[in-house]
RNA sequence: GCGCGGGUGGCUUAGUCGGUUAGAGCACCCGGCUGAUAACCGGGAGGUCGCAGGUUCAAGUCCUGCCUCGCGCACCA
């Protein structure tokens, strides 16, 4: 501690070589960053990262485009903090891993934000307001928030190429999207189709079932029982829907065959606890399922007959609401129809049929020859005609007043809806889908609409998810392959204006045409117009979207005139293409094209199983007959700190800049990434930051300022010397086993996803094996101004364990790590190479094999000394236990004991200095004579005693305890095996173990020996006192208070100070102690006056056992 | 309703092949240590491991049922 301050600045001032370490400064975590960042920027330093791996073997990564028209928020940070730490892994394993940044721009998203801004909410509202100008004003959304998605982006250091990413709306992306269409054209798998779709009015567009599983919400509707008039007979059929509003459309009832069925008659009125709507009358007849009469009947009725399903079909019934619907030339409208899908566990065991509005309804109405006919606009109002109560209104407004048309009692002959045919209404709770961007509650309507044929391709599918390594691993078998087993042909198109058109043309009598490349179109374009067709002109940078694809007319092979199917494509279509879109392949990058594909990264949010996820891999194997990626991350999602999901509308969404400008991207990242599992969902708890900033960046700064501080002042240069670790103290060659351990589990951890493992385990050996250990009790060792080997040898230790650390932190929080590596090598630790090995760099190497040796021989790490580390663990063990006696016998851990001593164990002589100053004892002693202070208890091995004493192993366990004589029995068992309760104890059904006497000042640590046996191991101190004793321990106490006093006032370092002491009631004071006080406090005078004199008011006045001690500091 | 994943002191979590004392961190209390650290060390309090059964000599761990949270699925007419 003879170290001045103001050397460390002086001494550095020479030439310094660029390995040699300068000294360290405070901590401020954001301006280091920030300084980082700029010098990242000046120095490339990104690119070289990639440049210096260049001969390497290629990993690629694809990354998820997102949405630039929304403000990113920590859910953001989350999936790019996994994106980047396993490529700058990858990276610094040898790879050459290039980051191509992407945006998707198109799609719904994008329309309704600029729908909201212009005051556009319907199809009309945006034709009227021009569709050119429309998309125009879409184009621009897009880039609203690019600025803060790349500060953020910068800021949290996610290394990707923002400078030259793929950008959706671009032609040549849309191009290759077109390419893919026509592959699918084809090859059959694209068709046009009509087909029920869940709709939303308001946005007047379909979904695809992948959007609308985004947006189901438990909702309470009225449903309804309703009676349909037989024509030909005095009784209805009752029948169930949650959906009022499609009554009208009612042209069939549909009934399972082999269903039993009851016709029953109302004996008497119904009862008071009557709710609602409805009813009947008495002696009214009702036909429904046998097995829901209790469940819907509200009245006590008498069976009149009992008869399958079958026996119903082809009766004919009044339609509810005449002249709805028209009959046009259907036989079968208004009858009875058989389904084997109606089951008996909901409503009547009788289906309403409205052949537009439900899937399973349009299925059997084409079958069965129903009229069809839409009741509803695609504006979601009743169309005019359908009854003078209902015309054009919103049909979800409308259950009530068909409610009360169908109660009223008005009519006659049970004809019209005001003929009281509601026999009863009901509050029915279900989840419904609603649109997830408007919130309205969707409509399945029949529509016109393309698909893409997945269930063609679903044993494909399912054999490339079975290619891919998906972490973990339930999600690609699990959630993923049942949605691929029970896979539905892709709706891909949208009546939309904002995205990639679809580029098929057709003629009224259905002949088509899909356009694959610009070319082609020109070349059709250019058909046409010879064939007389007016056309604009269609250049080479024509702008491929709406509304200029629209104006294009071609001509069908056999010569008519071709419009363009006016829709675009689902924007998850567009993302699904980025695996080749982002090259425009196949118009241009062939080879990089080909050297990535498919990809071996992709990663994002467990949401995208059923988007991204999905869309990559349907495309690629339609397209390519292969699957697109190799390896899915697929993270959990991530919810406030009371476990809710982060939403807008919840208002407790993170904003990342509030750490980012607090404790720094580094602890930001470090936190997320070893809170838990990545797949986990993940509680982001601010404090959770602040604590990793204080243990994990505080402590490795601490460590590095330390090492740098001493480096700097000694002018010591790692290039200049070196010492082989063999020749090391056993202090140094301990802390770089346990690196070399930690790291290897660090990369073992890696390898298997487990990041979070990873960095707990390294963070718990920097603050506790690191700094808490080895920094600590290697202090003394640099404060020795001589040059020694000793001080040397925790020089380049502390330098190679740093630069390690570094290197194994830096994927995961790569700003702090990059300044001391930086500091310790004149170079980045960006471009360093991963303790672990780089297989990248090996010849011949892949992304997915190597050869494991070769790979393992460029690792550097230093070796590994197991023994050492297990003899350390106990050294560390014991100076606990000293400190547990300490506290139990009332003894302060500053007077020092006269002897401790060892009992059993290995031999630690290479540490008894060590353990005496941890221990403040004199002298260590080891006692060979174990019995001295240890005594031996015997426990019950279950695993071996358990099949040999059965059902009495406890009682046998018990008696093994509480052996009175536990020598005898031992040795009675070695002696060739004891009876316990008629069961042969053996040698290998007990445990031996050996803890203190009662009576002594001790403590028995248990650790795991170098063999794997358990080590007791006992510390027994000599609680005795002597004056020398309490003189020696006097000194350190005063020496404390005077050190604290210092430090109150504030004093340099090597400032020195007279010191008066006066000591009231305490011990003799010896002569050797005084100096040492003076010493240890670099006094310049020192005063221990006698015990008569009385010290000054405003002196500093502490006490300690019994002892008052009074000094003053000048 | 079906599928997947959770539920362990106030909070965040570890817990391997089932083995008898469920382990950490934060926060709290007491004590100690400290001229690098926002730390660190020792002790204390705090747990019916979601509930109920079952298998077993032995269950946080395996089985069954249920409750609950999250996510996903869906032709609920």
């Amino acid at each position: 501690m003879n170290k001045k301050g103001s050397d460390i600045q002086n001494r550095t001032l020479g030439g310094r070589s660029m390995a040699q370490p300068k000294a360290a400064g405070e901590l401020n975590a954001v301006q280091l960053e920030t300084d980082l960042l700029k010098r990242w920027t000046d120095e490339k330093t990104f690119q070289a990262s990639i440049d210096v791996r260049r001969n390497g073997a290629p990993f690629i990564f694809l990354e998820g485009p997102p949405t630039a028209n929304g403000k990113p928020g920590i859910h953001h940070v989350v999936a790019r903090t996994y994106k980047d730490l396993v490529c700058r892994w990858k990276a610094m394993e040898g790879f050459l891993v290039e980051r191509k940044g992407g945006w998707d721009t198109h799609g719904l998203p994008v329309e309704i934000e600029v729908q909201k801004r212009l005051d556009l909410m319907s199809n009309e509202a945006i034709e009227a307001f021009g569709m050119a100008e429309f998309n125009q004003a879409c184009r621009e959304s897009v880039w609203t928030y690019e600025a803060a998605w790349r500060e953020m982006t910068e800021r949290m250091a996610y290394w990707v190429d923002l400078d030259n990413p793929y950008v959706t709306l671009d032609n040549d992306y849309v191009e290759s999207a077109w390419w893919a269409l026509k592959q699918m054209f084809d090859k059959g798998l694209l068709y046009r189709g009509h087909k029920v779709l869940p709709f939303c009015p308001q946005t007047g567009t379909s979904y695809s079932s992948h959007e609308v599983a985004l947006g189901y919400k438990e909702v309470e509707e009225p449903s309804v029982y309703v009676k349909f008039k037989l024509t030909d007979d005095n009784a209805s059929i009752l029948a169930w829907t949650t959906t009022p509003w499609t009554l009208p459309g009612n042209v069939g009832l549909a009934v399972g065959p082999e269903v039993t069925y009851v016709r029953c008659r109302v004996k008497e009125a119904a009862g008071e606890h009557w709710e609602g709507a409805g009813g009947a009358d008495v002696g009214e007849e009702v036909i429904l399922a046998k097995d829901l009469m209790k469940e819907v009947l509200r009245h006590h009725v008498d069976i009149v007959d009992e008869f399958p399903g079958a026996d119903l079909v082809g009766r004919s019934y009044e339609p509810l609401f005449p002249g709805a619907v028209p009959k046009g030339d259907s036989m079968t409208a208004w009858t009875v129809l058989e389904a084997d899908w109606v089951t008996t566990t909901d409503g009547t065991g009788v289906v309403h049929t409205a052949v537009m509005y439900g899937e399973d309804d349009y299925n059997l109405g084409m079958e069965a020859g129903l009229p069809a006919h839409h009741t509803v606009d695609m504006d979601g109002s009743f169309v005019t005609g359908t009854h003078p109560e209902l015309d054009g209104r919103y049909v979800k407004a409308c259950d009530e007043t068909i409610i009360s048309l169908l109660s009223s009692p008005g009519g006659t002959n049970g004809k019209g809806p005001e003929s009281g045919l509601l026999y009863r209404e009901k509050a029915y709770a279900h989840d419904y889908p609603h649109c997830w961007r408007t919130d309205h509650p969707l409509l399945y309507y029949a529509m016109d609409s393309w698909f893409v044929r997945m269930t063609a391709v679903k044993e494909n599918l399912l054999k490339f998810n079975d290619q891919v390594e998906w972490a973990p691993d339930w999600v690609g078998e699990g959630r993923f392959g049942e949605w691929l087993r029970n896979v539905k042909d892709w709706a891909i198109s949208r009546e939309r204006y904002w995205g990639t058109p679809l580029p098929v043309w057709r003629s009224e009598s259905g002949e088509m045409k899909c356009v694959g490349s610009i070319k082609e179109l020109q070349e059709e374009v250019a058909k046409a117009v010879a064939a007389g067709i007016a056309n604009p002109d269609c250049t080479d940078d024509v702008d491929l979207h709406r509304p200029i694809v629209d104006g294009f007319t071609l001509l069908s092979d056999s010569g008519e005139v071709m419009h363009r199917e006016p829709f675009v494509m689902d924007c998850w279509f567009d993302s699904g293409c980025a695996s080749f879109a982002q090259w425009h392949h196949p118009f241009e990058n062939e080879e990089v094209f080909n050297a990535s594909f498919p990809v071996d990264y992709i990663c994002e949010g467990v949401d995208q199983t059923r988007g991204w996820f999905y869309t990559l891999l349907a495309v690629s194997t339609t397209v390519f007959d292969q699957p697109a990626y190799k390896r899915c991350l697929s993270l959990g999602l991530i919810l406030d700190a009371e476990g809710k999901k982060m939403s807008k509308s919840r208002g407790n969404i993170v904003d990342p800049w509030d750490h980012f400008n607090r404790e720094g991207a580094d602890a930001t990242r470090w936190y997320m990434v070893t809170a838990g599992a990545p797949w986990n969902p993940m509680k982001f708890d601010p404090n959770g930051v602040r604590e990793t900033y204080a243990k994990m960046f505080l402590t490795l700064w601490n460590v590095y300022k330390f090492h740098a501080d001493y480096a700097a002042l000694d002018a010591f240069d790692p290039e200049a010397s070196s010492i082989p670790v063999a020749q090391r103290p056993a202090l140094d060659r301990w802390v770089l086993s346990r690196l070399a351990t930690v790291a290897n589990d660090y990369h073992e951890n890696f390898v298997n996803w487990q990041f979070h493992k990873a960095g707990r385990d390294l963070e718990d050996f920097v603050v506790n094996d690191l700094s808490n250990w080895y920094v600590r009790r290697s202090r003394r060792r640099l404060w020795d101004e001589a040059d020694s080997n000793d001080k040397r040898s925790c020089q380049h230790t502390l330098h190679e364990v740093l630069l390690t650390v570094c290197r194994l932190v830096a994927p995961v929080a790569p700003f702090m790590v990059d300044e001391i590596h930086r500091n310790l090598t004149g170079a980045s630790v960006h471009t360093a190479p991963w303790p672990a090995g780089v297989p990248g760099s090996l010849e011949g190497a892949t992304s997915d094999a190597w050869d494991e040796a070769a790979a393992k021989a460029t690792a550097s790490l230093p070796p590994t000394d197991p023994e050492l580390e297990a003899t350390m663990a106990l050294v560390r063990e014991l100076a606990e236990a000293g400190r547990r006696i300490r506290i139990d016998g009332n003894r302060r851990q500053r007077l020092p004991c006269a002897q401790g001593w060892i009992v059993a164990g290995p031999e630690l002589s290479e540490f008894h200095d060590l353990l005496a100053e941890e221990l403040n004892v004199e002298a260590i002693l080891v006692e060979n004579d174990l019995d001295r202070f240890q005594r031996i208890e015997l426990a019950p091995n279950f695993r071996a005693l358990a099949p040999k004493a059965r059902s009495s192993v406890n009682e046998v366990a018990q008696a093994i305890r509480a052996a009175e004589d536990p020598e005898a029995l031992l040795q009675a068992i070695r002696a060739g095996g004891a009876e316990v309760l008629g069961v042969t104890v053996e040698e290998s059904d007990v445990e031996v173990k050996r803890v203190e006497r009662p009576g002594f000042a001790a403590q028995t640590v248990d650790v795991p020996g170098a063999d794997g046996a358990s080590l007791h191991v006992s510390l027994v101190l000599d609680m005795n006192d002597s004056p020398a004793l309490l003189s020696k321990g006097m000194a350190r106490d005063i020496t404390r208070r005077v050190q604290a006093q210092r430090k109150a006032m504030d004093l340099e370092l090597e400032a020195t100070i007279d010191l008066e002491v006066w000591v009231v009631n305490g011990p003799a004071m010896e002569e050797a102690d005084e100096a040492w006080v003076a010493a240890e406090t670099r006094c310049a005078g020192c005063v221990f006056h006698p015990e008569s004199s009385t010290p000054p008011e405003g002196a500093e006045t502490f006490e300690v056992d019994g002892t008052t001690v009074h000094f003053t500091v000048a």
